[in-house]
DNA sequence: CGTTGGATTGGCT
DNA sequence: GCCAATCCAACGC
């Protein structure tokens, strides 16, 4: 759960077929812990999130609703099953191929949201269990760290259950957060660990 | 094997 | 604010 609010700031980088670079710079995270009943993970692995279940610095992508792709960095240990879903990034690189992506030029409506941040970055299924340490496709790169007091915490978005988990993390007032529609904020992130 | 509904989005009222 | 789109994994029979 910790590392969901320790991604807010950092970039991710995706690195086209033709070569060319996509990067954003992370201002949204979800946690999705073992034992969690929100967690794709809760009732043990699948053929969908068998990624969820392998070591720790993956992507786990799946599809939803029909039409989106969501993508999530696996952050425990083999057999645990847990992910971070990235909700959403601020446009670094790349702008152009994001906005032919998304069919929108407005910055702030390129990766504002956790299946439009996949559009923009060209990432489905072909992408799952892809190395984010050493791999050639997608990965993470260090950034800038967020201070503490502009991290807020929320319930997480478009969940049923586990609402009591404030584990939606975001930078306050940051113009490419998703419009979630979660409860209300529950301020700074606790600092003890469930 | 059929049904259900989802870690969403965008367009319309 | 509301709701259809659109696919498929999970689950029940």
């Amino acid at each position: 759960m910790s590392v969901a609010p320790d991604l807010l700031g950092r970039t991710l980088v995706r690195r086209l077929p033709d070569g060319s670079r996509l990067a954003g710079r992370i201002v949204e995270t979800e946690a999705y812990e073992p034992g969690d009943p929100a967690s794709h993970g809760f009732r043990g692995p699948t053929a969908r999130n068998a990624v969820m279940f392998g070591p720790a610095g993956y992507l786990y992508v799946y599809f939803t609703y029909g039409n989106h792709w969501m993508m999530n960095v696996v952050t425990r240990s083999v057999g645990e099953g847990s992910a971070v879903l990235l909700r959403a990034a601020e446009p670094l690189e790349g702008l152009d191929a994001m906005a032919r992506a998304r069919r929108r030029d407005r910055p702030s409506e390129l990766c504002s949201g956790p299946g439009k941040l996949a559009q923009a970055l060209a990432v489905d299924r072909s992408l799952d269990g892809a190395d984010l340490v050493g791999g050639p496709d997608v990965w993470i790169e260090s950034g800038t760290p967020v201070p503490r007091v502009r991290v807020s915490s929320t319930a997480r978005v478009g969940v049923r259950t586990g609402l009591e988990r404030p584990w939606r993390f975001l930078v306050a007032g940051d113009p490419s957060v998703s419009r979630g529609r979660p409860g209300p904020p529950t301020g700074r992130p606790r600092t003890s660990r469930p």
